[in-house]
DNA sequence: GGCATTCTTGACGAGGGTGTCAAAGACGGA
DNA sequence: TCCGTCTTTGACACCCTCGTCAAGAATGCC
C-alpha cells in the first residue's frame, strides 16, 4: 500500500527512543532506526527531515515519561522517603529487563561536544526542569522544617539529579547489577535522614 | 626523515587522549587523531594496530592519572574531609579551563554498547579499582570508627564513585558551570558528616 | 470519474571513515 | 660496505552513511 501514512507515530518515536537508548545514540544510523521502526529510511526523511530531529523527539518522549513518574513520587513529605522514591522510579526503570541499560538523556548528554545545537539546549532543558521540581520539593519542604538545616532547596535538588545521573552511569559499568544501583540510592538517601 | 620513529609516545597517548576527551571516544576519527598528534594516520595504524587500542592507551593514562591524585586526597581520618578532599580533586579537573569538560571515562562508558568487548573491561576495571581504594578507606575509618553508623565501607565507595561521575554528567549538561558541581559535591561530603 | 495531494519505495551521488599496502628512506649490526 | 629491519608516506579499495529524488500508487475532494 502506498499514498497513505502506514505507521503509528507514537509507535515510532517510541521504538527510535529503545533504538538511541540502546545503541547510543551517535552510533545510531537511519538504516538502525529503519529497521526497528520497520519504516523506510527515506519516509522517516519524509516525515521528520533528519536525525536529528527524531532523536529531540525521542528525548522528549523519555524526558516527560521518566520525570512525571518520578516527581509524582515526591510525595512523601519527609525528604529522606521522597529522595528514596524518586531514585527508586530510576532504579526500576534500570532494573526492568525489558529497558536498555544506562540512561538515554545521561548518554546523550556525555556524548556533547558544543552547547550550540538544538541537542545541547534540550538536554539541558530537560535536566533544568528536573532540577526545578526538586528544588520547589525543597523548598517547600524547608518552608515546613522537614528539609536539615545545613542543607539547601537548590543544592539538594542539583545533588539528587546528579545523583541519579551517577547510578545511571554505574549501572553501565558494572554491565547492568542493580545491588550497585540500590546502594547509591539508598546512601544518597541517608543525607537527608532527621532523627527524631 | 623516514626510517626512524619520530614521535614522543608518551605525547602523542597524552594528545589523543585530550582528543577523545574533547571529541567523544565514539566521533573521534583516526584523522582527527593524525590532526592532533601531528603523526600521520599510516604511522599510527603501523604503531598501535588500530583506534581502540589507541583508546584504551588514552583511558589508562587518564585513570592512572586522576585515580593517582583523587586517591592520595583520601588523606583525612575524618570521612567528611577525605570524601571533600576526594572530590574536589575532579571539581579541580573540571574547573581547569585548559581541560575538555565532563569526564573521560564516564563519557566512553556511557557508549558501551555490549559488556563483552576490550574497552568495556577496561572501563569497568578503571571504575572498580577506584571503588576498592575507596572502600578500602572507608573499612579503615570503620575501624578507626570515624565512619557513621549507618554507613557502609561498599556502599559508600560505590556512592562516591558515582557522585563524581554525577558531578562530571552535570558539568557537562550545565555547558561547564562549576558552582553547580561544586553544589553536588559539597552536599555529597555532608553525608559523612559527623556531629562532634 | 477525474485530479490533486501525499506517502512509499528503491536508487543514486557525494562524502567520509577504516584498514592495508607498496615504495622510499634511515639506521645499525656484520 | 652491505643488508636486514623498521618507520614514514601517500594512495588505494572497500564499505557505510547521509540526504535527495523521481516514479509509483492510494486516498479523498470536486
Amino acid at each position: 500500500m502506498v499514498g497513505i501514512r502506514k505507521f503509528d507515530e507514537a509507535k515510532l518515536i517510541e521504538d527510535a527512543m529503545r533504538t538511541f537508548w540502546a545503541r547510543g545514540a551517535g552510533a545510531t544510523t537511519m538504516a538502525d532506526l529503519a529497521a526497528a521502526t520497520g519504516v523506510q529510511r527515506g519516509s522517516l526523511y519524509n516525515a521528520y527531515g533528519d536525525r536529528e530531529t527524531l532523536l529531540i523527539a525521542a528525548l522528549d518522549l523519555y524526558a516527560t515519561r521518566w520525570r512525571a513518574q518520578a516527581v509524582e513520587a515526591l510525595a512523601d513529605p519527609e525528604p529522606e522517603a521522597a529522595v528514596a522514591g524518586f531514585l527508586q522510579v530510576h532504579t526500576d526503570r534500570m532494573a526492568d529487563p525489558g529497558n536498555p541499560p544506562g540512561c538515554l538523556m545521561t548518554q546523550v548528554c556525555m556524548e556533547l561536544t558544543g552547547p550550540s545545537d538544538a541537542v545541547a539546549k534540550r538536554v539541558e532543558m530537560h535536566f533544568r526542569q528536573t532540577e526545578d521540581a526538586l528544588e520547589a520539593y525543597f523548598e517547600a519542604a524547608r518552608a515546613r522544617g522537614t528539609l536539615r538545616a545545613p542543607l539547601q532547596p537548590r543544592a539538594s535538588a542539583r545533588f539528587v539529579v546528579a545523583t541519579s545521573r551517577g547510578m545511571a552511569v554505574m549501572h553501565k559499568a558494572h554491565g547492568g547489577r542493580i545491588d550497585v544501583v540500590e546502594d547509591i540510592a539508598a546512601s544518597a538517601s541517608l543525607l537527608f535522614h532527621r532523627p527524631r
